[in-house]
DNA sequence: CTGATATAAATAATTTTATATCGATATTTT
DNA sequence: AAAATATCGATATAAAATTATTTATATCAG
């Protein structure tokens, strides 16, 4: 069995490998290391490393077999046995993942959304249902869920986190724009759009600075 | 002046830092890195030492000025002077993005929004004007846009980027699940949301590894 | 004024991540 | 069949980021 640890950065290249490689499928039999580094402009050393945690079975002037790691990787990332998760918050956001077809691709099936707004509840956001916040803890400890999208406004979030994980909830995705407290063993991932904002600015503003000359 | 070169990880921690002192400000004058590091769960000494890049005014005993820190991490991130950005793409996700008031806060200002589709455009969403994409040119043209946001189908996302850089945008955000190709000079941010649910789920698995058992 | 204490700042050590180098191997060309 | 070439895999090196340790300083209580 190939359960090596793998690091984090490279952990999040996966999938992205993955999307690629979908997409390819079918036109190309193989493809180097090299060729998928280029794709994306990265090295194509830490490509091939990248490859190696989960596969190991690249041929020399050939490269890798796309069917092969494409199987590879949707096993290595758990992508073939759909993980059932919720989605808390069934405003704009969470109405735009609910209608977001390529979870199912990673292995995500959203199977309810929970609101508090009597207008949404009981009807349906591309074919899942919109249940009522009430109903969230029997819900969860009924179909054992252990994943829930939290996509409530900032405000709500730490109230509706704590909740969750009294229900068994063991892996909050955070939409929100606040950070959550969550006690050991539950893992908060946080969407932070500032973060990204921040590097975009920065670029725009060195270009700026650049631009203007800064000449000794 | 302090414009240090800051290192990425820690931009992208320095907006996170601000939304909390925002937060915060009011409640409290004072504020000590030890503090900051706890409520985000990070290492004190990390949250010095980011801030040392930007600031350099913490007192012992006492921490950092709250109200002076934040004039300070607006400063640096450039949330004073806004930037005026477009929004091309006003589907679901790309409405959940024009509703979320937040980016105003960080120096943003979406001023228009584009889209192809005839039964939206014309409309306004949360006060944004939606215009017809083949307004997109010469509208960029006009205000000097350089950034962009991107929430437009996978399938059209690389064709509308190329665009983009035609007409002179420094910077794209981009939300469709795919790779872009774009020129040297010009920053492409991927809002990557795979990555984050592979880090997710190999925590549920680990869980449920460890949970099983696994002695030898 | 003095000492205890909390905290910042500086420095060092560790860990993680990325890149470069090199030999081995399969494929293609001659 | 032999040589050339592209590519993998492993190892080594370098860079970046995080964490630990130490030192210095400001505040507060007595």
């Amino acid at each position: 069995m190939n359960q090596k640890t793998v690091s984090e950065q490279t952990l999040r290249r996966l999938p992205v490998y993955l999307h690629y490689l979908r997409s390819v499928r079918g036109e190309r039999e193989c493809i180097s290391a090299t060729a998928l580094a280029q794709a994306f402009g990265l090295n194509d050393v830490q490509v091939r490393k990248d490859l190696g945690s989960v596969s190991g079975l690249g041929r020399p002037k050939v490269g890798y077999a796309v069917e092969e790691l494409i199987a590879q990787l949707e096993g290595f990332l758990g992508c073939r046995a759909a993980t059932s998760v919720i989605l808390v918050g069934a405003g704009h956001l969470g109405t735009a993942l609910l209608s977001y077809a390529g979870f199912l691709d990673y292995g995500l099936d959203i199977c309810a959304a929970f609101d508090c707004a009597e207008d949404v509840i009981g009807r349906r956001v591309c074919g899942i249902p919109v249940l009522s916040s009430e109903e969230l803890e029997a819900y969860c400890r009924a179909h054992c869920i252990h994943l829930a999208i939290l996509t409530v406004p900032a405000s709500a979030a730490q109230q509706m986190c704590d909740r969750l994980v009294g229900c068994g909830i063991r892996a909050i995705w955070n939409f929100a724009p606040t950070i959550l407290r969550a006690p050991a063993g539950v893992t908060v991932e946080n969407e932070n759009l500032a973060s990204s904002l921040a590097v975009l600015t920065r670029h725009l503003n060195e270009g700026r600075r650049t631009e203007a000359g800064e000449s000794i």
